[in-house]
DNA sequence: AAATAAGTGAAGGATGCCCTTCGCTTGGAG
DNA sequence: CTCCAAGCGAAGGGCATCCTTCACTTATTT
């Protein structure tokens, strides 16, 4: 009764609700997070304003949606630091986190371009912190690159989001090859060229704040 | 008179023109490809309908301001060659061509989601034509990992678009890092994990038809 | 200096998307 | 069976952007 939120709902509302949300997934999924929300409405065979009744507004759906693919990603990162070699954990895990945007716009744009939403903060913040482990371990272990961060990590998302952006229709595997030579340069001992650190390294906080600007000014 | 194309034009048009193109240089630089035409006609203190006369189409007006950053690309290119060491070639054009992109957010979009006008078909068959010469070179001297192609610069491009997207303002020389790392891992001899090629190497044909397909998709 | 070809700007459809309103319908409790 | 709160769909207001039209102005030519 007073338990959960939205357990209130009328079960035609609740199915309709499903029917949203399943089309969501699909739209985001194959055309990221800025399908135009009639159109979601239109494959949820609902009508927009069952929509915006729903949600009320765009991010509250993304949320709904981002919600799964977030643990998916908690999940990884925390079964990677069950994994025994530190320097497979490290590697699968990274591969896992591409592969998942890969398979999913929505979660490209989502992840990169900004995390939205508060009700994904406290997920995200488990994720990172299972996935600096991770990290730690394979350095330590002598694995990975001695200056390698988990901002790198960012950085590998990001770059990866740049080419499945430009390939993901003509050379869906394409994205493969870049986190192969990616992680190449991870290995440690294998860099005589040493790569430039990010300078003074901008905070999480910076680099959070900078993601929402960037994404309010398109 | 029947010479050239647009030396017909009035001096005040050809003054209005020029205010144009230096505005719309600065807005592609710095708001990307997708900037409103009317603030570019709004920065060149001109109406919008002269801009519209001069250039039929947002294609028009891309292709004329893209067009000697293309030429920097040749020249770039072109002067990697005659660089001595085939190395410092090679690493030095890739650092030059994604500090274009760094610099011009118009570049980042135009040169890696879609090579727009065919205006712009020549010398980028040309500049690419010298990127190959640049990495056989490199390659060849044991300098350069020996599964390394062209295809690979354009996902390096894309790698790097995909970073400055996400940064450009709040650490914009993250990208620095991107490449550090990549470079690192193109190195000869490097690899002991070897990075996945391309699977059946899609062929540019192929790549350039997704391209403008996917920029038509957004 | 007048004629005329060309350029300019203000205004105005057209489209696509966001989000809201309001009268009708319906599930489910009494 | 009846009733009504909750849910629903059709329609529409608002905004941003693209691109066009047309009456007026200005540069060049004779």
């Amino acid at each position: 009764m007073d338990a959960c939120k939205r357990r209130g709902l009328r079960k035609d509302a609740e199915i309709n609700r499903e029917r949203i949300v399943a089309a969501a997934r699909v739209a985001f999924r194959e055309g990221g997070l800025d399908v135009p929300l009639e159109e979601i409405a239109r494959r949820a065979e609902v009508n927009i304003a069952t929509l915006y009744r729903r949600f009320p507004d765009r991010e509250a759906l993304i949320e709904a949606i981002l919600a799964d693919r977030m643990a998916e990603f908690v999940e990884a990162a925390e079964a990677a630091e069950r994994v025994d070699d530190p320097w497979e954990a490290f590697a699968g895990l990274v591969e896992h986190i591409c592969g998942m945007q890969a398979a999913d716009q929505g979660v490209t744009e989502g992840f990169t371009s900004c995390f939205p939403g508060e009700a994904l903060e406290a997920p995200r913040a488990r994720a990172l912190a299972a996935v600096d482990r991770v990290i730690e371990r394979a350095r330590h272990a002598g694995a990975l690159r001695a200056d390698f961060t988990g901002q790198d990590l960012m950085l590998i998302m990001m770059a990866n989001a740049g080419v499945l952006g430009s390939t993901r229709c003509a050379a869906p595997e394409a994205w493969r090859r870049l986190i192969g030579l990616i992680l190449d340069a991870c290995r440690a001992g294998r860099a005589d060229r040493i790569a430039p650190p990010l300078p003074p390294a901008p905070s999480a906080e910076d680099m959070r704040n900078a993601m929402l600007t960037a994404r309010l000014h398109r």
